[in-house]
RNA sequence: GCGGACAUGGCGGAAUUGGCAGACGCGUAAGGUUCAGGUCCUUAUGAGCAUUCAGUUCAUGCAGGUUCAAGUCCUGUUGUCCGCACCA
């Protein structure tokens, strides 16, 4: 068969009849099958694309060949640094080499064959889109979940910008591995951390990838604990701990403050000051990865003032270290070097007194801290209470006192969105000298990217240096005033595009919420596992906040969500063009077509792990094909009798039927791989009966029917084509997937395994539904040799599997 | 350091969730078809011992344990990968 032929043949078809346009209509049959959608880049698809669309794309015509009314959309996340930094280099506008690359990439995404209905596209470069992204961003803002202030953020001096936490994960920048430091700027957070408990809570209910779940738990990181109060000796200033570790304060043996917090200032003594501004100057300078590196020296230095521990009086030592996080907690923390593993590291360092010390570690005279939860001692009145108890019980007294209470800390942030960056989304705010922030008016969006703009990268926004952009007029006050010269987070694009796409055409609104009500959420996501802390989380945050304003009615965007493993080169390594080991899905599909590429990628790999390319693979799967296209033609250049089926045939439907279930089966659960091998067996059962039996049954021919409706998911082009040659009607995808008969694989017969002391023995062959007894003796009788001379002391049937005799 | 996942033939990978380990495919070998090569068809293929047949021992990173029965459960250990990284 001509694969190149009949691939630009059906496709063909399929876009003339409108195949895959979905109907409004069957909405409340409706699948939303979604897959991330893919950034424009210079290069063309690569094989990991592939991996992602093609597997999805059976997933979908599954569904589809199931009934339901399946909405597989397409689209271009298109902002973004890559773009910007190729237009730098080569002076290409990012404008027309994200369009001309989207163009290039639709081509290819055709070429794959799959179900997208691209008239559902979206590409959030272009004003149509972003105008409700910014839109987006004002409902934010009105609702108290946008904001700007000063604060250290994360910078990359390589992209020159700022990043989020997200994207600053180890302390180096996500898009280009530079070191991250830390930058005082005026930026605009989304406060995420407000959904912080309903992220968190709602994960459970997900159909996610326990990895994945577990990410983003750890990633939000919620710890319960208590806020205790300290005073500062002969001064009014007071300020707060925080702690998970409540039962330990009668340990403490001084306390620490971070670098930047303010009460340093107002603690330190005179006597200290020098050594203490030196040590915030040093710390401020630090990159983020020195800070984090865990084997690194403690430091900190004294501020010569004390502090009053609440619940025994003792005076301790306020010092400042730089191993207390400011932006967590209170950005102080007590020291209990006796029960805290860093507490004692660095009490030892600095040479501060270490309470007491409870545990020696075996055959060694060290003394180590007691970090475990045990029994309060030296504690007052709480002496003898259970760690657990005492937290409780401790705080619940600095409580009555006024001098502590509970408190709940996140690890997660708010989400820092402006970029100094040109290739993005203008963020819809004007600053006015007398009004200050003031969003941009509904009706007055979008506020354009203007075109021609230097974006040279100088730290600077780009937009800032735009005169005709900058400079406006105050829409509350009508004096000259400053557009906001930062874009938005690409991420900020990608956190609703799912709910764009089912109503992308709605000039009105960003969508319709009677609509997106019934369309949503998205019944399976697809796409890769590192968007976990991310997107991912982004999009239900953006989910959850829009629902508040009323504009949603359900809580969670993704309810299923599936990671598709990474596509290695040959040489096990991940691809890259420095590495030379790139495989080119264009020149495969050339030599083979889209569907063996597919299918070849679907069966060699378990779709979750992936694994190194292979190129023989494809060959075995090209041969499969001809093996199934030989087998379709003879089982209709035969004539069929219509007699009962004898043994033959009843053993050919079992294996006719027990496939479709496993298939059915294997496709719900993106098992592709056995599937596939499921086909291949029952292929092989047919070529079993075309040899072994003269005069052919007609459920033979019934065979090829499901054969070809079976294997349509997987290879589409090809399964339209057969299903042509068996001379039904188009399009096999318009067919229901072949439903198992439970009754055709009930065997008469079964053989079971017959084990002597779990050593397997022999087999024996016994009618379905045989008594215990009779199994029992049936077994004996088969391995009777074996059994001379010993002396059965029992025996286990397993039913269907095995006969275990003990002896 | 903490958390998580994984480890199965020469290779990619299966294993109904505690029940015949190695499905399916690749590769390899022998034979058949073919003028020949390829395609195609048949058979064999975890390792070892034995071999006329029957057989038998060892095998799921390593060492123990539970069980009639363990790739699967438990304990310890090694290695690989991923996530977090002083979060108090």
């Amino acid at each position: 068969m001509d694969y190149k032929q009949i691939e630009s043949k059906w496709q063909k078809k399929w876009a003339e009849t409108g195949l895959y346009k979905f109907n409004k209509s069957n909405v409340d049959k409706k699948y939303y099958c979604l897959e991330m959608f893919s950034y424009p880049s210079g290069a063309k698809l690569h094989a990991g694309h592939w991996y992602n669309y093609g597997p999805s794309d059976t997933f979908a015509r599954f569904k589809r060949m199931q009934g339901y009314e399946v909405f597989q959309p397409m689209g271009f996340d298109a902002f973004g640094l890559p773009a910007e930094n190729y237009a730098i280099k080569t002076g290409i506008h990012p404008e027309d080499s994200t369009l001309k690359n989207i163009e290039t990439m639709e081509g290819q995404l055709k070429r794959i064959g799959a179900t997208y209905d691209w008239d559902y596209e979206v590409k959030t470069c272009l004003p149509e889109y972003y105008k409700w992204t910014q839109w987006m961003f004002t409902q934010l803002y009105k609702h108290g979940l946008a904001y700007r202030k000063q604060a250290p953020v994360n910078w990359c001096p390589s992209c020159n910008t700022v990043l989020a936490n997200e994207q600053a994960q180890g302390g180096v920048c996500e898009r280009c591995g530079s070191t991250v430091t830390k930058k005082n700027l005026n930026q605009w957070f989304f406060k995420i951390t407000a959904y912080a408990d309903e992220l968190l809570d709602d994960i459970d209910k997900l159909d996610w990838p326990e990895k994945t779940k577990l990410m983003q738990k750890n990633w939000i990181g919620r710890s319960f604990g208590g806020e205790i109060e300290f005073q500062v000796v002969g001064s009014d200033v007071k300020f707060s701990v925080f702690t998970t570790r409540a039962d330990t304060v009668f340990g403490v043996t001084y306390v620490v403050l971070a670098p930047e917090s303010p009460l340093v200032d107002l603690v330190t003594k005179p006597e200290q000051k020098a050594a203490v501004e030196a040590y915030k100057e040093k710390s401020a300078q630090a990159t983020e990865i020195d800070r984090m590196s865990s084997t690194r020296e403690k430091t900190g230095v004294l501020t010569g003032s004390y502090a009053i521990n609440p619940v025994n009086g003792r005076e301790v030592p306020i010092l400042v270290s730089d191993y207390v996080i400011a932006s967590y907690g209170t950005g102080a923390v007590m020291g209990v070097a006796a029960h805290d593993e860093r507490d004692y590291v660095f009490a030892q360092k600095l040479g501060l007194p270490i309470e007491r010390v409870l545990k020696g570690k075996e055959g060694q005279n060290d003394e180590l801290p007691f970090c475990e939860y045990g029994i309060l001692c030296n504690s007052g009145e709480f002496d003898g209470m259970t760690s657990e108890d005492g937290k409780l019980a401790i705080i619940k007294k600095l409580e009555e006192e006024g001098k502590g209470h509970l408190k709940t800390n996140y690890r997660l942030r708010d989400w820092l969105v402006s970029r100094q960056r040109y290739w993005g989304a203008p963020i819809p705010v004007i600053h006015c000298e007398h009004c200050g922030e003031v969003l941009v008016d509904e009706k007055d969006l979008p506020v354009l990217l203007p075109r021609n703009v230097d974006f040279a990268p100088d730290g600077e926004s780009p937009l800032k240096k735009c005169d005709e952009f900058i400079n406006t007029t105050c829409p509350k006050c009508g004096r000259p005033a400053k557009r906001d010269a930062d874009t938005l987070d690409t991420f900020v694009c990608s956190s609703w595009y799912f709910l764009r796409y089912p109503d992308n055409k709605n000039s009105e609104k960003p969508f319709d919420t009677e609509w997106i009500n019934k369309m949503l959420p998205v019944d399976k996501y697809i796409g890769g596992a590192e968007h976990a802390c991310m997107h991912l989380l982004y999009a239900r945050f953006f989910t959850k906040a829009l629902r508040d304003m009323g504009y949603l009615n359900f809580d969670e965007p993704f309810l299923s969500l599936v990671h598709q493993g990474t596509i290695l080169g040959t040489d096990g390594n991940k691809m890259s063009k420095s590495k030379g080991n790139v495989v080119s899905p264009d020149d495969n599909i050339a030599k083979y077509g889209a569907d063996i590429f597919r299918v070849y990628l679907m069966f060699g790999f378990n779709y979750v792990e992936g694994g190194p390319w292979n190129d023989n693979g494809l060959e075995s799967i090209s041969r499969f094909f001809d093996r199934v296209e030989r087998i379709v033609k003879k089982c209709y250049e035969v004539n069929y009798d219509d007699a009962p089926m004898q043994k033959a045939e009843k053993e050919l439907n079992r294996v006719r039927h027990s496939t479709i279930k496993s298939v059915t089966n294997d496709l719900g659960i993106f098992s592709f791989n056995t599937a596939l091998a499921r086909l291949m067996e029952f292929v092989n059962a047919m070529y079993a009966y075309e040899s072994s039996v003269e005069k052919k049954n007609a459920v033979y021919k019934d065979c090829a029917k499901d054969l070809v409706l079976l294997l349509a998911p997987f290879a589409p082009h090809f399964a339209e084509e057969l299903w042509e040659m068996l001379g039904k009607e188009y399009s096999v995808f318009n067919q229901a997937y072949p439903v198992c008969d439970e009754k055709a694989l009930v065997l008469d017969e079964i053989e079971l395994a017959v084990q002597i002391n779990s050593k397997l023995k022999g087999k024996v062959v016994v009618a379905n539904g045989a008594p215990k007894e009779e199994i029992e003796k049936a077994a004996k009788e088969a391995v009777a040799s074996q059994l001379e001379g010993l002396t059965i002391k029992k025996i286990i049937v397993v039913p269907g599997r095995l006969v275990n005799i003990i002896a």
